[in-house]
DNA sequence: CGCATAATACGACTATAGTCTTATGCGACC
DNA sequence: GGTCGCATAAGACTATAGTCGTATTATGCG
């Protein structure tokens, strides 16, 4: 049997995609996650087979979400499904190993035949694209897997440190003493190679879609 | 006698526009530049009447250079030539003031139509895009106007911090003393509207097209 | 079990960031 | 000639950032 995940903060699209696959690949079994957490949690508990990720999901944080969950499951084929049609991003999300891209506009027949050939062990991107993406981005990649590399709490205190918060604030929003906070900013600086907080915003703000203030959809 | 001047980057692109428009718009002047430090020399010395400004020259840094460009001369109508469909992108483009964005991959006769609109005090959009971009970022505006209310060693000191440098590196950089650094760096939070340096990259780094790394082309 | 390793946690210490005050020189402007 | 904005910068101070050493816990492995 084989499971499929969607993992959508848009109640209406989770059911688009699962009237479209439902119809064109009946064979599938569905789940549903909504946010990154239950995503995770489903990952944990289920055997999935195909995660279908929107990189805009409540607590992903765009790209660090894909980059977090890849690392947590290497082995669950991911398909990102994004509204957004430039390459540059997209040639990101595939070298942070996604195995496809979807764009929001694609028809049912061309998702279909996405998820089918993903799961066939094929890459896949949308038609007209390819042949902008077709390369992958080293020196992003190299990026991405520096961030893989970090631990969970590592990942936790870079991402506020992103949102501009002290090392104080940031103590406090995960309960622990900023000593502690100060360690893992200095590891983190170790593993992306910096060696302070203004480098280490820099990296974490080419990892987002969009800015922080603007996030309108 | 109307004068025009280009600023690319890419000395072909440069004939290629002067071609087009030396066919459609005889009645042009047209001047050239390579890069944003010439561009302001020339905007100094001689009288241009439109700009087609390329985002991605060098001493530039995207949209800083279009920010900079404004507040030195608020007069010089700009138009942006760039290779970006991003309509996000380009709704900034527009709220930092520019008059039109015509993208590269515009016919001649576009082009034309495009320096013919602006001269004449419209503004100029792709026809394909004019719909998904017509409203303003207002919070991007306001932005765009707080950096561009910066003085001029402000102006470079965010640059430099926006690289990651130390104060101390900046005022090496510059040629001035730390003291110094620190009293600029204090004015350019009080004109943003923040309190340290992580928000003002964050800012910074929202204004520039690719990341510093990536630069390709 | 015993050992190694990684992750988390935290205090002590040093370096850097950031504020405030004050002061000087310069050019623009009326 | 006075005023204003800007750039420069010193000194003194506080706050924050960042390094280092170390203790604790959990996890994997033979």
């Amino acid at each position: 049997m084989t499971t499929l995940l969607i993992a959508d903060d848009h109640p209406l699209y989770r059911d688009a995609l699962r009237g479209a696959l439902s119809l064109s690949l009946p064979a599938l079994t569905l789940t549903e996650a909504g946010d990154l957490t239950s995503t995770v949690d489903i990952l944990n508990s289920e055997d999935i087979d195909l995660l279908l990720l929107d990189l805009h999901m409540p607590g992903s944080n765009d790209l660090f979400g894909l980059i977090h969950i890849r690392k947590l499951f290497p082995d669950v084929p991911v398909a990102v499904v994004s509204g957004t049609e430039d390459t540059q991003l997209i040639s990101k999300i595939m070298s942070a190993g996604a195995l496809g891209f979807i764009p929001k506009t694609a028809s049912s027949g061309d998702i279909a035949n996405a998820v089918q050939a993903i799961l066939d062990g094929d890459v896949w991107l949308p038609p007209n694209l390819s042949d902008s993406v077709d390369e992958i981005d080293e020196e992003f990649s190299e990026l991405a897997d520096n961030v893989a590399s970090l631990t969970p709490s590592q990942y936790k205190v870079l991402c506020f440190m992103r949102d501009g918060l002290l090392n104080k604030q940031i103590g406090y929003n995960l309960d622990i003493a900023e000593a502690t906070v100060k360690a893992h900013v200095t590891a983190i600086f170790k593993k992306l190679g910096i060696n302070n907080r203004t480098q280490a915003v820099l990296i974490a703000s080419q990892l987002e879609l969009e800015p922080p203030a603007t996030s309108d959809h």
